[in-house]
DNA sequence: TGTACATCAGTGAACGCGCGTTCACTGATGTAC
DNA sequence: TGTACATCAGTGAACGCGCGTTCACTGATGTAC
């Protein structure tokens, strides 16, 4: 029986786990490119050499938190989604881009690690693309929902509605082709067949400035322009799904918790 | 005569000069934090130690790089806006918008320095908040110039209005009046007194709208989703004009020129 | 115009640092008969 | 159940690298009388 075995395996199991640990807790304080083994083996109280046995290379490493975080991310929008009704679309886009928010601003290196400018020397590998997409395909779900309820409408009063170039739709006609499938096989392809081409546009840039405005919370570009980011957030992701042709609902503002100082 | 001085400052600046190009082609390269005065100094034909009698330490160096991109993106900001008829508000947010886009992408790590994740372990000094917010300050007075001239409507139909939560409106009135002056004093502090809080904060929501499209273009994250960036970009700029409340008529694309490869 | 002195640019050696990675090794843990 | 062997985890020394910064120095350039 191979039970001898299994357990030789839950033990490296556990200590790749506690390098990573400690890895993030590196990424975490001073950010991506200061991750070092010797500092990780130093830590866990090992030879610098030891982690060869777990990780071929710093590369890997960085790589499989970046393929954590994404999955991480992932399954707090998914489970943020998850919470609502189905056909609550206000609902779900606002569950998700909160959380979506609320992941970052609790990982905040973590975050810049995966969306902020690609560590130097560092080139992600194909296997990071799928867990990359996990976020971005809830809310693309949401999108195909809606317009399959028949719930989403172009917002703009007629006078104010901008026309669609032919060149942008025709992007729009292949965004739509090329969502892949989620990273652990949840749902299949997603077909934007019932989502007007205007709107697939609008998201797109619905999606950017989700994670435009983030970046900026967290790379302090709103330092001396806004303060209350948690209000200012709220009212773009309501205008954003209005935007974008949800009907938005209003609803009270629900705070992010602030650490208190000592 | 103090000609001979003004000789050897002359000297001396154009070495400076010459300093910070060779480190922007080396950020160019390789990125912020790649930045080595050694390798400087090696290209310059010069001894390391040399480099310290322009620059005081490598962060000072890479601040003065950081000062110099941010003036940059500004003067084109600038420039993009100045090639518009004053009350042609859709021409002018175009302007400026591509102008943006098109020196991130000729400059993307110079960008990626401004606005991409912090370099690790380098903090930005109080010198280089003038500076920074030089291109936000043309789109802020684009914005004040619609303002005042009547010229901002909300564009969504009344029953796609989303409200406008009063945190957030306590916010527009703060960032009203938290627009610092221009680095080069062209113009007082602006005053956004003429515009409505709801633009105000579709304006923020633009803002960081349109860094964020171009953050995810320049760290690849439409790789696979869009391929036409122009396209969308175009489309986002005009429908994001429109929502911001200026009216956008139709215009024909303009595209980035492409480098043919040999 | 000519000399004495001060300023400044650039040199070269050195300090001390931490890094990723390799390699031959020692024991301990598990496997097969 | 007991022994012979293979596997694997972790060690410790070493290689070779490039970095930022300091410091005492040598000449050349400019200044003052």
């Amino acid at each position: 029986v191979p039970t001898s075995t299994g357990i030789r395996a839950r033990v490296r199991g556990e200590l790749i786990q506690e390098i990573k640990a400690e890895a993030r807790r590196q990424v975490a304080e001073a950010g991506g490119s200061a991750l070092s083994l010797r500092a990780v083996a130093r830590e866990l109280g090992m030879v610098s050499s030891g982690i060869y046995r777990y990780f071929p290379s710093r590369d890997q490493l960085l790589t499989a938190l970046i393929i954590d975080a994404y999955d991480d991310l992932g399954a707090g929008a998914e489970a943020a989604d998850a919470t609502c009704k189905r056909n609550d679309f206000a609902g779900r886009w606002r569950s998700v881009c909160h959380a979506v928010r609320d992941w970052a601003l609790g990982h905040p290196n973590e975050y810049a690690l995966t969306y902020g400018s690609p560590v130097p020397g560092y080139h992600a590998p194909q296997d990071t693309v799928g867990p990359a997409s996990r976020s971005t395909l809830v809310l693309a779900v949401i999108l195909r929902d809606a317009g399959v309820a028949g719930a989403l409408h172009n917002p703009f009063r007629p006078e104010d509605r901008p026309a669609l170039s032919t060149e942008a739709k025709a992007q729009a006609a292949g965004a739509t082709q090329a969502l892949p499938p989620p990273a652990h096989a949840r749902a299949g392809t997603v077909e934007l067949n019932d989502v007007p081409p205007d709107a697939v546009v609008r998201a797109l840039t619905a999606w950017t400035q989700l994670f435009g405005f983030i970046s900026f919370e967290i790379f302090g570009r709103f330092v001396g322009v806004v303060d209350d980011t948690d209000a200012v957030f709220a009212q773009a992701v309501t205008d954003m799904g209005a935007f974008v042709g949800i009907t938005m609902p209003a609803r009270p503002l629900r705070r992010r918790p602030r650490s208190t100082p000592g």
